[in-house]
DNA sequence: TATATAATTTAGACAAATCTAAAAATAAAC
DNA sequence: GTTTATTTTTAGATTTGTCTAAATTATATA
């Protein structure tokens, strides 16, 4: 079995794989986990002798498929604990990463085999992510972010890129939540603010930061 | 907050100090922690350290009313995680110790009072052993071991004291199970082994070691 | 009570995960 | 194509939790 510390790297170095296509830095290892760049190397070491990864010196990193498999099992399991936490416990989306960032490392394949039907074996995570099933598939979605809607185009909000929870309470604050409609309207040249209309009668305007983190499926 | 390690030797004093009256030693701790009393001896210095107990070398130790707390804390998410596992996810009773006690050591106080609510505020785990409410107090109850009942007295099972798989088993494949009914018809003066019979159709004989391991109340 | 036995602690070591500071390799700039 | 800047690794320490072996303290026995 693995450590904790060893999954979360694990966990850090498939999501920056998933943006950055080729292979994996150690100083970007070393942002997302916060720790530094030599502690990133001591690991790598670590992950490499356990064949979790694969790493030549000076050269970056790419997870083998064991090192594949780990990763996309800690998400599912963040992700099924993120629905029981909000379905059932009744958190809201902005209260469950952390809680979900601990529960993921609980070591029990019956435990998520259960948790999952328990469940009704959810495809989406709060946020709107999909949830790999046992063999680590993703469902996958048409969806693009606000920002490249049009002016006068509609969609309606099936996720989110970020789920820090100073971003998600904004979202609470606007009314913004998943499965809410959204019109374009307006442009605005000078800043590239949105100005959006929510359900068809809330007005807003916001950042092009804040779009971008909007993920909308296009409705006509 | 506090380690895993710390927390498990909280609660391993928190045990022993709960059959034996006065003081906890060394040893008794390493045999329930499993490591040696040398590693026993270093832990104690820390958690005194942090004054989660009482200590003074050689004369063994008792836990502060901080350490005393978070034991009782850790019980009772122990226990409200075993109610989840076997009312909500289907585990059977000899399935959920070990998942539990990774469990147990969560840390989240809302995750905790969310999870009680969401189980109904059960007083009981699946082994039949009290949950202490948020205050740490135990729900007591009219119970006595099996092996104090006479002949032809009746009672039905409301706990176990041992809750390792094998022994949870034997009692499954006994079709022995919390309220269940037993009657003593007689105790065997060779081995002390008791014949009883359940829920006024099986005959059982069960060794004295069984029988003590089984909690009952009485009834007529 | 003196001595043998048991319990406990200390000493010294090790693995895991981290750090800072310094060295080495690679990439970028001129 | 050197030189400079950036990235990555190594060296040497630290903390946590563990170990074995040896020393110390407490308890039991004769």
């Amino acid at each position: 079995m693995y450590t904790f510390a060893e999954e979360n790297y694990i966990k850090a170095i498939f999501k920056i794989a998933e943006r950055e296509q080729n292979s994996v830095g150690t100083n970007a290892i070393s942002s997302v986990m916060k720790t530094s760049a030599a502690s990133v190397s001591d690991m790598l070491r670590k992950l490499s002798d356990k064949e979790l990864i694969h790493y030549e010196k000076y050269k970056g990193v790419t997870l083998t498929t064991t090192g594949s498999k780990l990763a996309t099992q800690l998400i599912r399991k963040h992700r099924l604990w993120e629905v029981f936490l909000v379905d059932k416990l009744k958190f809201r989306w902005d209260q469950v990463h952390d809680i979900a960032e601990e529960l993921e490392h609980i070591n029990s394949d019956e435990l998520i085999r259960r948790l999952d039907v328990f469940l009704g074996s959810p495809k989406f995570d709060p946020h709107g992510d999909p949830i790999p099933n046992a063999q680590g598939k993703f469902t996958l979605r048409n969806q693009v972010t606000l920002t490249d809607l049009q002016i006068e185009q509609q969609g309606v909000l099936v996720g989110v890129k970020e789920h820090t929870t100073p971003f998600l309470e904004y979202l609470n604050d606007l009314k913004i939540g998943l499965g809410t409609h959204m019109k374009v309207v307006k442009i605005n040249a000078f800043d590239e603010s949105f100005t959006i209309i929510i359900n068809q009668s809330q007005k807003h305007n916001i950042s092009k930061k804040t779009a971008a983190n909007l993920q909308v499926k296009v409705v006509k």
